[in-house]
DNA sequence: AGCACGATTGCCT
DNA sequence: GGCAATCGTGCTT
């Protein structure tokens, strides 16, 4: 049987297409040997220092963007509004900071670990809650246990990586639009730097 | 040492 | 639709 881990190549490539490509690929965590994975239906691309909306932007190198400076294929994860984590991936390489941001995932696997750790109960859930557990970057985290612990973290591991999408997945059409929440970023705002598969429920927003 | 703010979310009217 | 929660981070004093 074939690995289908996504390998440190596909990480080392232009950020608009590992943001494109990851689409439909299946974002794994595993905690104690149980599984929670889903597949990446939202991504939006980060591309420091010239992208306003980039926490490198200007070549902003501090503690919390180190890791966006170093190579490509390792996780970068950070805290937002003082409650929420949000999930990134490393690209292109070393000395260029850029990332991916995951925004939404369709959960694959482990949805009774993802709704214990977003409503604190498994069971039943009604159909709001089922799109709630996974349809935001601060959400995807708190589903499948992403903390800025895991910052750092190689996605070529173990514990938290990329897998190939499966052959049930089915093709699907990508949608290019423009980010979500930077209106301070200026021109960059309207980059066309996010991307989700069309009419596929888990995206955020239309 | 102080402070303004955020690549979000959930609850309120 | 509006808005509060909550705190690490980065920048200023």
């Amino acid at each position: 049987l074939k690995t289908l881990k996504l390998p440190r190549t596909f990480y080392s490539r232009d950020t608009l297409t590992v943001a494109r490509e990851l689409l439909g690929k299946h974002l794994v965590h595993v905690i104690n040997g149980v599984v929670r994975e889903g597949k990446i239906v939202e991504t939006e691309a980060y591309i420091g220092p010239e992208d306003k909306g980039a926490h490198s932007y200007g070549g902003r190198r501090t503690p919390r963007t180190e890791i966006m400076y170093g190579p490509p294929g390792y996780a970068y994860v950070y805290l937002i509004y003082g409650m929420y984590n949000c999930f990134n991936v490393v690209t292109n390489e070393a000395e260029k900071p850029e990332a991916v941001l995951v925004r939404a995932i369709e959960p694959v696997q482990g949805t009774e670990s993802m709704s214990e750790a977003r409503f604190g109960r498994i069971g039943t859930l009604t159909a709001r809650e089922k799109i709630s557990l996974t349809n935001g970057p601060g959400k995807l985290c708190q589903a499948l246990g992403i903390t800025r612990a895991h910052n750092g973290f190689d996605l070529c591991g173990d514990a938290l990586f990329i897998t190939e999408s499966e052959a049930s997945d089915g093709p699907f059409e990508v949608v290019e639009t423009t980010r979500i929440n930077i209106d301070y970023a200026e021109e960059a705002a309207l980059y066309p730097w996010r991307f989700y598969i069309k009419d596929n429920p888990f995206v955020s927003r239309k």
